[in-house]
RNA sequence: GGGCAAUUAGCUCAGCUGGUAGAGCACAUCCUUGACGUGGAUGGGGUCAGCGGUUCGACUCCGUUAUUGCCCACCA
């Protein structure tokens, strides 16, 4: 049945309706189907504290145009979806709700705060998965997965129990990176330096039992004197050999500290003297380590400086830092102030200084586990996209730390470790009754929860299962590809391949995928605190989803930024409306029954198009494989707009005005071929409209089961390609002259062809209806000679022939004369340029023998045509 | 202090394995032709950041300089 469209695309009464359609029809969902290849894409769950921003959109969208590409290859595709707990980041959520009443954490007690934060989850959880469904998401959402589910909250059990078997996770006494905002720890990786302007302040201590002998030295954080336990120089420096073991003199607190002498310190840097801080400096601690200086903490949870800072006791870490100045003026053993540039760790979260101090905290050793994850990538069995980030990959974990996973949080998975007064330390999957060692039935749990990357480390296999053996496990796993921004590679992708190493013997997925940032129009990273970020669903509501997915993909690059702004969606916009009036027009020109036409009935027009369209899926379907998502989208933009819209369809209307036309069906059927082609090669990247079009045509079932169109030699017509293109370069140079002289369209004018080549005459005089139906001609003739040409015809030359068109009464004959010259100018050049490369016998010697016959060609070619055109300027009177 | 990118038309950006540069927007002229003015036609505009090198030939490979951006890093 002929349906009618809309004049214009409208997205708002298609796509919700569409979406609701795919979700009743099952489409999404993947079921374990050994006759079916699997594909497997795992969602990067999104935070439950948030909202959906513009990072999510690109992300979600290039996932879904491969998922999407795969499901109609026939693949069993599945997409993940699912959320993350975020543990800091929503634990300081929850914290700022409830100041918001009153009330304080400890005022609800652990168990209180936990039913207030799944009461957020329920409330909050699902609202960036809910938009998901806006964008034309595909996931499978009765898979719908949370880090903190049981089954995946088992996962985390199992691996840490599992880990702290094999040794891997240990507790220690260690030097971390403490936040005094949000009083917990966090990892090396949660700590950003950003370089910024310090004072660097210059102090002296006393030598004990050497009056007027001082030990100088320099600090960005003169509070931190207060633990200094050493004074350290370089043994070679021979400046202070003579100080080495004796004792300088801490003022404030008239500590006694040696002078000792480390390889550590550099001789030329500064005075040569460095303070030595064991508990509140990396460095110093490795120091304190080599020589046994005590470790003395000068610091509280929240930043405050604790009783061994004798009358700081109480004082905030920064007023302790100027008093200690001031005081140390005072006594005069304040040498100067210099402004340096220093990098200062923050907390990634809050910005707040990080400080490090010394706790007790649990670790994953990761020297054993790093090292299959970096063989993984050198013996290219982890395929990185854009390669370049392959480098930071390795290079992070040729480097790697030992991972601190403690977190003095709540909102998370709390650490299965049982403490027993008689010290003995249980780690179990649950609760033991009672204590191994001495029988004690009182066992504690510890009240640290885990980083929340240690369970979405888990991801790609705990969503589907691990530990059980489900059958989901071993059908979809492993993933095939893992689609994120870069900003995440180390907390997550590479915590995930060692993860995946270890625990399942194979990598989580083959390749990993990175895309970049989306900007604003200037540029600038968009975020909240600028007040510059984009609203997708802002977006969605102005112009579609299909139209901010196409924005987000084409012209773009894998890895490379982006700069999203209104231009662009219209652009994309525009695009989708230019769609939508082809197949209008397709459809308004449609019968009742479908066209029919066998691959004989095809004009060279016909031939022509297929044959591009026949290339196209299979460059794009490699660009999709690629993930040169970008290349891919621009390449069925500029063939539906250019090709199919701007000069097939123009081909085929005087067919189809021709109701006697013999070939109208053969354009009927070719126009509705070629554009469900190309709404299949669209469709991961625009599905609704997509699908509107397509099941408007005729099709029960949905685009998104159709099959992806595949490279067919049956359809590859390369002689109807070349002649298409001598057509259209005599449409094109016709224009070209008629707009050069201003005449407009409704002048029809008879065309001569001419040409000495039987065959090209065979041509244009095959397609002399496309010239006159594109290039205004009211007739085509096309000869062998120019007998019957009047002189004072406009003439132009071009490769395959000669056009004259009989304007005598428009032509201004001194204009016509100066347009020939400058051609005969333009051919001169090529030629020139051709004959001196050919005269060239390093190119002739060496260049490939092709390449010397093209140039060859080219070079008749242009000779010809240059004779031509000065044949013609000869005969103008 | 290291590492990695980017530098292409006025603007925003494509350009895969080397063979005489492309898109969108903007601009100019024209067209209300029976899908679309969210359209069509034609045109102007680039020594592909600079300098060296490899090559018959380089936007494309190598080196170097400059500018910009990102990442990593315990120099007190």
């Amino acid at each position: 049945m002929k349906k009618e469209l809309d004049t214009r695309y409208d997205p708002k009464n298609v796509e919700d309706r569409l979406y609701a359609n795919w979700l009743t029809a099952g489409h999404f969902h993947a079921k374990v189907d050994e006759g079916k290849t699997p594909y497997t894409i795992m969602i990067p769950p999104p935070n439950i504290t948030g909202q959906l921003h513009i990072g999510h959109a690109l992300n979600n969208t290039l996932i879904d145009i491969l998922i999407r590409t795969k499901r109609m290859q026939g693949y069993n595709a599945l997409w993940m979806p699912g959320t993350d707990h975020a543990a800091i980041a929503t634990e300081v959520k929850i914290v700022e709700d409830m100041a918001k009443d009153g009330v304080s954490k400890l005022d609800l007690g652990r168990d209180g705060f936990m039913e207030r934060a799944w009461g957020w989850y329920d409330k909050y959880g699902s609202t960036i998965i809910n938009q998901l469904h806006k964008l034309g998401c595909s996931c499978d959402w009765e898979r719908t997965r949370f880090t903190m589910d049981e089954g995946l909250s088992d996962a985390v059990l199992e691996v840490f129990v599992r880990l702290h078997k094999k040794g891997f996770i240990y507790r220690g006494e260690r030097l971390i990176n403490w936040c005094t905002q949000c009083q917990t720890t966090i990892s090396d990786a949660e700590v950003e330096h950003e370089e910024k302007q310090a004072g660097f302040w210059h102090f002296k201590y006393p030598v004990k039992d050497m009056p007027d002998t001082f030990v100088q030295f320099a600090t960005t954080r003169p509070e931190t004197m207060l633990g200094d336990v050493a004074i350290a120089v370089n043994p070679n420096d021979e400046r202070y050999t003579h100080l080495v073991g004796k004792i300088a003199i801490m003022p404030i607190l008239d500590r006694e500290i040696p002078i000792i002498a480390d390889d550590y310190v550099k001789i030329d840097f500064g005075t040569g003297m460095v303070k030595i801080t064991p508990a509140h400096d990396f460095n110093d601690f490795e120091i304190g380590q080599r020589h046994n200086l005590p470790l003395i903490n000068i610091m509280n949870d929240d930043g405050t400086i604790n009783e061994n800072g004798g009358c700081y006791e109480g004082l905030d870490r920064y007023d302790t830092r100027k008093r200690i100045i001031t005081e140390f003026e005072e006594h005069g053993l304040f040498v100067k102030k210099e402004d340096i540039v220093n990098a200062v760790g923050e907390h990634d979260r809050c910005g707040s200084v990080v400080e490090p101090l010394i706790k007790l905290q649990w670790f994953v050793a990761m020297e054993t586990l790093a090292k299959p994850a970096l063989d993984a990538y050198r013996n290219e069995k982890l395929r990185v996209v854009p390669s370049r980030f392959g480098k930071v990959y390795a290079h992070w974990l040729e480097n790697i730390r030992d991972w601190c996973i403690s977190r003095q949080l709540w909102w998370g998975h709390r650490i299965p470790a049982y403490y027993c007064d008689c010290g003995e330390i249980a780690v179990a999957k649950t609760t033991p009754d009672k204590c191994s060692k001495c029988g004690n039935a009182n066992l504690v749990q510890d009240e640290d929860s885990l980083d929340t990357w240690f369970s979405s480390a888990l991801w790609p296999f705990s969503t589907l299962g691990w530990p059980k053996e489900t059958e989901e496990l071993k059908y979809f796993y492993p993933t095939n590809v893992l689609c994120t921004a870069p900003d995440i590679l180390f907390f997550w992708v590479i915590r995930m391949v060692f993860s995946g190493l270890e625990f399942t013997d194979q990598l989580p997925f083959k390749d990993v995928f990175l895309h970049g940032l989306v900007r604003d129009e200037q540029g600038r990273k968009m975020s909240k605190s600028a007040g510059n970020g984009i609203d997708p669903l802002d977006y969605v509501e102005r112009y579609g989803a299909d139209a901010l997915r196409f924005s987000l993909i084409v012209g773009n690059s894998a890895g490379g930024d982006l700069r999203l702004y209104d231009d662009k969606v219209e652009q994309a916009r525009n695009f989708l409306n230019k769609i939508w009036n082809s197949a209008r027009f397709i459809m308004m020109n449609l019968g009742d029954t479908p066209p029919n036409a066998d691959i004989e009935d095809l004009t060279a027009a016909d031939r022509w198009i297929i044959s591009l369209a026949n290339k196209m899926a299979a460059d794009v379907t490699q660009n999709i494989d690629n993930y040169e998502l970008g290349v891919a989208a621009d390449k069925v933009y500029s063939f539906m707009w250019d090709e199919f819209c701007d000069w097939y369809i123009e081909m085929a209307k005087p067919r189809l005005y021709n109701a006697e036309d013999p070939t109208r069906d053969a354009a009927l059927w070719t126009l509705t071929y070629v554009l469900k082609t190309g709404l299949k090669l669209l469709h991961p990247f625009i599905p609704f409209i997509t699908d509107e079009i397509y099941t408007t045509l005729g099709s029960d079932a949905s685009i998104m089961v159709s099959e992806w169109p595949k490279y067919d030699e049956n359809y590859n017509f390369a002689a109807e390609e070349t002649e298409i293109e001598h057509v259209k370069e005599a449409v094109r140079a016709i224009r070209n002259a008629r707009a050069n002289m201003n005449v407009p369209p409704s002048r029809k004018a008879k065309v001569f062809v001419v040409t000495g080549d039987l065959a090209l005459r065979d041509i244009f005089k095959s397609c002399d209806k496309y010239i006159m139906a594109l290039a205004s001609a009211s007739e085509v003739a096309v000869q062998p000679s120019k007998a019957g040409i009047d002189d004072n015809a406009v003439s132009i030359v071009i490769p395959s022939a000669e056009i004259f068109m009989p304007f005598a009464e428009l032509v201004d004959i001194e204009k016509e004369k100066a347009r020939l010259a400058k051609e005969i100018e333009k051919l001169e050049k090529e030629v020139g340029r051709v004959t001196a490369k050919l005269n060239n016998t390093c190119f002739t010697d060496k260049a490939p023998a092709n390449v010397v016959e093209e140039e060859k060609e080219k070079e008749r070619k242009y000779k010809e045509m240059l004779a031509a055109v000065e044949q013609q300027l000869r005969a103008l009177k």
